[in-house]
DNA sequence: TTTATATGTAACTATTTGGTTACAAATATA
DNA sequence: TATATTTGTAACCAAATAGTTACATATAAA
């Protein structure tokens, strides 16, 4: 599968979704996220391989734990796609133009 | 599903990409698109259909042709999940800020 | 060394996806 | 009216997803 594919498909899923934002401010093992989710832990390992595989998350082995954590890098797959949108990224640069304008007086 | 599961599901496809590409810059009928596609028209049919659900795309009947355009604004179901990302929200505007000052005079 | 903990994987089920070919239905044209 | 065109849908298949429970493996702790 293409990267941007396995990028947004790895996207495409509310838990998984959630499980980058957790690791996006700090790593955890395995029994850690899965605290947070109702479904199963061999589920949550399911979601981790679908995300390693999209390469937005990487373990790291600490004894018998595993350390999961994001990737932001491979975000950019994603986003990067979005720049085929023009009118998006022209609308995103005027309301950042205003804001930076409002924030920083022009 | 979730508003956000569809739009990132539906843009998880490299065939479903690229129709968003041609109907961003004009409405198209169901053969018009089928034409750049090696697939079979029942395929384009079945992606097209996928498009609707997430509302990324949208018909209208004109006799026995139907137009199907782009709709922009669903593309924010996706694009603003990206902004739990503050880190990469405050590089954008960084380099936008960068980019406002240079064409702009700071 | 035995036991407990952390994690992965296998096997199973139901659903969705991405493709096919065949056919139906609606509209335009000869 | 008979025919051609445009599109949708049904029926099928193979693969992937999202979940489950049961079991295996590796490491830590008693």
């Amino acid at each position: 599968m293409s990267n941007t594919n396995s990028v947004f498909s790895a996207l495409a899923d509310e838990n998984r979704r959630k499980i980058i934002v957790m690791l996006s401010r700090e790593s955890m093992n395995v029994n850690a996220i899965a605290e947070k989710f109702r479904i199963s832990r061999p589920a949550i390992s399911k979601h981790l391989r679908i995300l390693e595989n999209s390469k937005l998350v990487s373990q790291v082995k600490e004894g018998r734990e595993r350390y999961y954590s994001f990737n932001p890098k491979q975000m950019n797959a994603a986003i990067d796609w979005f720049k085929f949108y023009d009118m998006f990224w022209d609308n995103k640069l005027n309301a950042l133009k205003k804001f930076i304008e409002k924030t920083q007086g022009s």
